[in-house]
DNA sequence: GCCTTATTTCGATGTATATCTAATTAGATG
DNA sequence: CATCTAATTAGATATACATCGAAATAAGGC
């Protein structure tokens, strides 16, 4: 959503980590170091960051490499000129959906998913709700599409399968990627 | 400055009057009923987007019509696709530079001016500082140079005046314009 | 000049969030 | 498996800011 980009890109914090990335990859300890911050401080806004998908994590070791996502930011500049997108923003958070109403019933005080429901249709909209989490034309790894689950699960495995099997996730040598609406929108 | 746009984006309040004054011209009555909001709440948020630009007002009578300013949000998109911006996302608020704190030296705490400097050197610093609040490429009407001189000082003749004579500002029939800073920094 | 109306400013209050330290987790290594 | 290191999460505190009611301002109309 439109608004959760403009509150990962304003604070003068984040904005300057964002900098530090584009020049390269860095990790926590270096940009710690860099901002005049603590180790928890930088991971905190690095989270928000890689919600919205700027920034990307490589892993390697107990080390964590962040990057810049570029992409992102000008699919955000392209959302911004695009004609009719203004008059969208007064539609913003009026009131809830049903379906969102729905996913407001599983969820816990922090956003995460309190169980799985039974029934095919609460399913399939919780799957829906949990699939939009990914951004459409970006390629995850396993690890990353675990890590994306387990924000809302544990059970990252059971979710996985789920995904794939409602063909809202698609798999090819390893590589995840969110497949179009249209496909699972029935 | 890049960071107030997005501080001025980052809040559900702010981005669904940006869809309304969209829309259409409305005035803050139309505006608080259509949000559910008190109008002293909506007329803090419309500052707040008139402070970057993003609306734009027109009085009559003791009504405010306020409506979408398109072109700083089309110019704020395009600085995002500028290559090398990011890169100095890095630098942002590092230190204050010399003429900052000259310029700080002369404000109270609320950012408006305590007085005018004596000196020619420091005179043409805070003046400098005064036209960046002028969005470029942006026409004015007096009575609007006259409101964003005043945020910052009462003696708007002076400020206004002043301005004009270091060929910052020109006017023609009324209409005033930001001139580009080639012009003035030697 | 006083009254009315629309808006803004002020001051108070509550909520969101940035930052820190301490504790915990995850991966590598002996 | 004990240990070490890098990062994250949890919990506490402080700062920023959204919102409101009350007071002040601005522009007309009488």
């Amino acid at each position: 959503m439109l608004l959760n980009f403009f509150k990962a890109l304003a604070h003068e914090s984040r904005l300057r980590l964002l900098g530090f990335v584009a020049e390269r990859e860095h990790n926590v300890q270096e940009l710690a170091q860099r901002m005049s911050l603590k180790e928890p401080t930088v991971s905190h806004h690095l989270a928000m960051l890689r919600d919205v998908g700027l920034v990307n994590l490589r892993q390697d070791g107990t080390t964590h490499w962040y990057r810049l996502e570029p992409k992102t930011l000008s699919q955000l500049a392209r959302a911004l000129l695009a004609p009719g997108r203004l008059a969208q923003f007064a539609e913003i958070g009026v009131q809830p959906s049903n379906d969102e109403k729905i996913v407001g019933n599983y969820l816990t005080a922090d956003g995460r998913l309190k169980d799985f429901p039974a029934s095919r249709k609460k399913r399939r909209i919780i799957l829906v709700w949990l699939v939009r989490q990914f951004d459409e034309g970006r390629e995850y790894s396993e690890a990353q599409v675990n890590a994306l689950i387990e924000r809302r699960h544990h059970d990252r495995e059971t979710f996985r399968r789920e995904l794939i099997g409602y063909k809202m996730l698609a798999r090819k040598n390893g590589i995840y990627w969110r497949l179009p609406e249209e496909q699972w929108t029935p």
